[in-house]
DNA sequence: CTAATATAGTACTGTATTGGTACTGTATCG
DNA sequence: CGATACAGTACCAATACAGTACTATATTAG
């Protein structure tokens, strides 16, 4: 499939929830747990994999927690997709890694591959995280007045 | 993963051998799979998925085969994936299905992964199968340039 | 100095998807 | 009518993913 793990996705969700919340110092993996409505193991397992590759950096002990290392305007959606899933190739052959295709040097389109591979990673990399936290306006809104607001227009940044 | 499965990868490999040879009237399934060096079964399996898609047509018995469609140039290699892939999507949340992503509601970038997936969709749509069989012509660097050109590297896109 | 808190690391298991194969049916040409 | 080649269905095995549990380590509060 051309999809992204359920990991990832989940990766990418709570990314933007620490991006938003840059006011606080760290976030707990508890704390984005419950924002987030994920399971707890499963997000101290991402939180992990996601300091390892140093996007997050972690404060331990009482008032620990997690904290980005950049901003999140500096921070391309392909960096997290990295981190979870291995350096990023739509196909073997487009590794750098040889010898895994069965085709070898037969494989008539195996430069070709290497185009399409860097169409879809140039179209990743433009994606930063800022362009990810816009709509959770929305959640705001919702807070803030106790309901829904199904209007996608545009929010001023900061409502408080 | 964000991969192409390998059957895809492989049934990218058959429509550029096929539409490589658009001189001989069709291909037999056989004759497909000497050429790509790919098992007799599996190309066979391909070819029958992509017929179904309506990328081919195809000639039962003696003398039988498949046959493109249309132009290489007019078959994007999305079409392709979405063969054997079904419909692109990135993450479940892009999907037109609702309901199968358990946050549902409250998840945060529903709306950017929308995002994510247009900017992957628009990379992929923008190549088509023409310009996978870009590497056989050679002769054509030679001809505009004077001399071969070893690297490997990127072909400009329009050649003639 | 101890207890509480929160990250860090390792390992395991069930499930789903993918890849590959076999078998049987149907149409066309010589 | 028989050889050839497409058409359809079903099945098995390997792999990868998602989720969970358990233990270790570091830091702060009191």
């Amino acid at each position: 499939m051309v999809r992204l793990g359920k990991l990832t996705d989940y990766a990418l969700v709570l990314m933007t929830c620490i991006a938003r919340g840059r006011d606080v110092p760290v976030r707990t993996a508890r704390d984005l747990a419950a924002e987030t409505k994920l399971p707890m193991p499963t997000v101290s397992k991402l939180l992990k994999e996601l300091l390892q590759s140093g996007l997050l950096v972690s404060q331990r002990g009482t008032k620990g927690g997690y904290m980005l290392v950049k901003k999140p305007r500096e921070i391309s959606i392909i960096e997290i997709i990295a981190a979870l899933e291995g350096p990023f190739a739509l196909t073997e052959c487009s590794t750098d890694v040889i010898g895994l295709c069965g085709l070898e040097e037969s494989c008539p389109i195996k430069n070709n591959q290497r185009v399409i591979n860097q169409a879809v990673r140039g179209a990743l990399e433009r994606i930063t995280l800022a362009e990810l936290i816009q709509p959770l306006r929305l959640t705001a809104i919702r807070d803030m007045q106790g309901n829904l607001v199904p209007s996608v227009g545009v929010v001023s940044r900061r409502i408080q």
